[in-house]
DNA sequence: AAAAAATGTGAGCTATAACTTATATTGTAG
DNA sequence: CTACAATATAAGTTATAGCTCACATTTTTT
């Protein structure tokens, strides 16, 4: 099923002064979807803010979706890393003190532009995932892999499922809503303990 | 703060005539979302469908973000009843039995009409929260207040926000995204246990 | 240095959508 | 029956946003 609307470059910046370009763009754009959310968020605007003419932003960009595709792939990639370096990192460590990290790796994802994840994900219409969420669903399958001795999981798709779901959803509406949950660490000890008996219960 | 924008209605209908129109312009609005999603639902289509006068639309609504606030509204509002009457009905259940019972009242709620409420949450820009999911909180706080004797709660705030996102999250990626884990109610089963033993682990 | 490729410009086109308003019709109260 | 309130109509206004295009400038290539 092809898509209807192109959201890949119209044309690939080979010089640097266009790769400049491209990131002033998405640079600019980010900062008013942050500053301003969605609503304001006119083309034309981004290219004033950015420096650039409405002319070459539409030479890199097909559209205004491909803008907000590929803001949210940079942004996306950003909290990947963190989540990505934390799994490595604690490969050897029993389950309770990675899930610990994972969790707490997930809550400073979130704080690396809260708002701008916020928006991303609630004001910007249909963005289909990037790769980097789908990155993050393969990282959190294989973390349960790996510690298939420590673990008992029936359905392997279900308790990912769970896992990432559950993360992601009480984590942003913490940062946005109840940034008092952080304080202490109350919510990251709490989202331990359910998802370490959720995962280590007897069969 | 005061909003900036009312959402209220600019005349009551007083009429039978007039309740009519209102309700067919919800009603409208209701398929228009669940059928084309929100881009394509403007005014004079909602008013088109519902078979009456853009004129007529704008006697009682405001703007159109009032239109989107009503239809919200009057779906949740249906979610909230569903929910309520099994609280009611399972107060005097065991713990188990109704956490049980509570997850699967939510998710026969989004299962009156998943689409809208995926579109209503994802698409429509910045709904406040209705009066309905104020009420969700209020009866999960009851849930757990009723029963402090089976369950250990340090912080009540942190445990109805776990309760309260947990579900809906998971519940509405399930319906929107992954309707095989509702098959043989798998995840209704892991999320009683989940949950389950997150209130009722030991201090 | 000249030709070609890459990049940049911004006025303006086009489309659409929210909303108004002047007017017409229907219902109701005295 | 009549006057007034309630309701309904739809053409038209206004504003804005996405996007194009004809042309200019800069960089690279030969």
């Amino acid at each position: 099923m092809p898509r209807k609307t192109r959201v890949t470059p119209r044309k690939l910046p080979k010089q640097d002064r266009s790769k400049m370009t491209v990131d002033a763009i998405l640079t600019a754009a980010a900062h008013i979807l942050t500053e301003d959310g969605y609503d304001t968020a006119s083309t034309n605007r981004i290219a004033e803010r950015a420096g650039v003419s409405i002319g070459s932003l539409y030479q890199y960009f097909p559209n205004k979706e491909a803008i907000m595709t590929a803001v949210k792939e940079r942004h996306v990639d950003e909290m990947a890393e963190i989540v990505e370096s934390t799994v490595n990192q604690t490969a050897q460590q029993p389950l309770k003190v990675a899930l610990h990290e994972l969790i707490k790796a997930c809550v400073a994802a979130h704080l690396i532009a809260p708002t701008l994840h916020q928006v991303l994900n609630e004001q910007v219409p249909r963005l289909n995932q990037s790769s980097a969420e789908a990155k993050i669903t393969l990282l959190l399958r294989e973390f349960l892999v790996q510690r298939h001795d420590q673990i008992q999981v029936q359905n392997l798709e279900l308790s990912v499922f769970i896992l990432e779901r559950t993360i992601e959803s009480l984590v942003h509406a913490a940062v946005i809503d109840h940034p008092e949950f952080l304080q202490e660490s109350q919510l990251e000890e709490e989202m331990t303990r359910v998802l370490l008996s959720f995962l280590s219960r007897q069969a």
